[in-house]
This record gives C-alpha cells, structure tokens and sequence, in this order.
DNA sequence: TTATATGTTCGATA
DNA sequence: TTATCGAACATATA
C-alpha cells in the first residue's frame, strides 16, 4: 500500500511506536537478507542500545534518526508495513523487528520483499545517491511544470517518475490523470500548462485527502476514483463509460474512457 | 496454469 | 551523455 500517504502514516505510526524508547535487540527473519541494505552486523551495531529520535520523509522515502548518529532508511516497497506487537508469535511475513525495553516490539512486515532498510549518514546523501527529488507537496508549481513540459515519455510514466517529485505511485497516477481528464498515454511534453496546473493541484489535494483519511479507501471521499479502480466498474458522474484497463509503462492502468481521451 | 499486485533498479537501445 | 523501454526481483492470490 505504500505510496506517499500511506508512508506518512507510517511514519506517524513509527514516531507514536518508538520514539525515544531504547532498542534492546535487532533481530532479522529474511532468510535471503534480500531486503537487508546493510548488513545484519552494521545494522545490528548501528541500532542495539540506541534509539530513535526524529524521522523524515520525502516522496516514499522514509528516514528514522538514531541517536547515536547517522540514519536508518526505510523504503516499503509494494507490500511493506510496519506493526506493534508483543510477544513471540511474528505478525505474518515479518522480516526484522526492533525490540525495546519496553517490551513492544516493532515489524517490518513485507510480504514480497521489495523493501529496503538501509543506514545512511543522512536522508540528504541518501536521496542525492538515489536520485530522488523534491516531495509532491514540496516542489512548487514552477518546478512541477519545468520538470514535464518538455518530456516525450507517457505522462503516467513521467508522474510515475521519482526523479524530479517524488511520491505518486500508481493509484494517485491514476487519480490524478481522471481528476484532470487526461488520457495516462498522451505525450507529456504536448499537455497545456493548464493540463500541469490542475495535475499539480489535483497531486496535492488527493494527497492531503487520504492523509486526513489515514489512508483507509472506505473513508475516501465517495467520487475517489481509487473506489472505481477495477475494468467494468461505473463512476458515479460517469455511468455510461466503464473503467477500462490498459498497460502503461508496464503499470496496470485504469481510465473512464468517456473523461479520459487522448 | 497464467496473470496480476499501491515499486525501484539495471541493462539494452536510441 | 541523456532519455526511454522492458525485464527482473519474491511471493501470494485470483
């Protein structure tokens, strides 16, 4: 689930969890350390007797600071989490968990393990190594439209890309795109400044919208089109054009084609 | 059995 | 050198 909301609320989730609380152990269940960035030596030393003191986030990039310096990173991938839990029994596809003193213990749950946790001597380097760009509700209206107007690729691919902003995955892609009525395959750089300024707006207000909603789609405002996100379904102000589903960028992509034409 | 899943990276190609 | 495309990664479920 995790695009730049969802990964906010994690990181709201990580600061309420485990904030200033002294981590007694690290203790790793990837048996292919795939998701392991560091290793279980560097992380476990980073970490044991330390604890976290602030976090950070650009786009779905997630940063935890340790108090006896440097930073730890996290990034969820498509099927990552994070939950609480005591105990012995691992919440299922548990990869590692911070144990504090407390007695709570913290998951990193990824069922597909396209995740990453990695140390890094601060979120700055980390991003610049990476590439990635400002965050979707930092970057202004000026940076948004410099970084697509002269671009060939598909929009949905070129909103999918985390180099110039970063925190659109493929459901707010998809969002945005019916917001403004633009079809996901019309070549980026051909689109009106009107066309980036209401993509621009449109990226912002769902963003805040599903942050007010903790994420959670049933508390989605009913014209979301995340709730129609399936081929056949019927919009509400569209019910004579069912979703359609195409590929984009090897993304699964859904439309109302009657909004949405090229 | 085959296709798909809310992401990123890397190699090939233009 | 830069931009773009497609495959690959690991695992479960429809």
């Amino acid at each position: 689930m995790p695009e730049l909301p969802e990964v906010e609320i994690m990181r709201r989730y990580l600061e309420a969890a485990s904030l200033d609380q002294e981590i007694q152990a690290v203790q790793f269940y990837d048996e292919l350390d795939k998701i392991y960035h560091s290793s279980r030596e560097e992380l476990r030393e980073a970490l044991v007797g330390a604890r976290f003191t602030a976090t950070e986030r650009t786009g779905k990039f997630l940063f935890v600071q340790i108090s006896r310096g440097g930073w730890l990173h996290l990034h969820f991938g498509m099927s990552g989490t994070l939950e609480l839990f005591r105990g012995d029994e691992l919440p299922k596809y548990t990869r590692l968990t911070w144990d504090f003193a407390s007695g709570e213990r913290l998951a990193f749950r990824d069922l597909r393990k396209f995740g990453v946790i990695a140390l890094t001597p601060s979120p700055a380097e980390y991003l610049k190594a990476h590439g990635i760009g400002t965050d979707l509700l930092e970057i202004d209206f000026k940076d948004f439209e410099a970084a697509l107007h002269n671009r060939s690729v598909a929009i949905k691919t070129a909103l999918l890309d985390q180099k110039h902003f970063a925190g659109i995955g493929n459901w707010i892609a998809d969002e945005m795109l019916f917001d403004c009525g633009i079809h996901p395959q019309h070549p980026c750089g051909k689109l009106t400044s009107e066309h980036y300024r209401c993509l621009w707006e449109a990226g912002r207000q769902i963003v805040q919208t599903a942050v007010e909603a903790d994420t959670h789609y049933g508390d989605f405002p009913e014209h979301f089109f995340v709730q129609y996100r399936k081929k056949g379904a019927l919009h509400p102000d569209w019910p004579e054009s069912p979703v359609e589903k195409l590929t984009v960028g090897g993304r699964g992509t859904f439309i109302v084609p009657a909004k949405q034409r090229m």
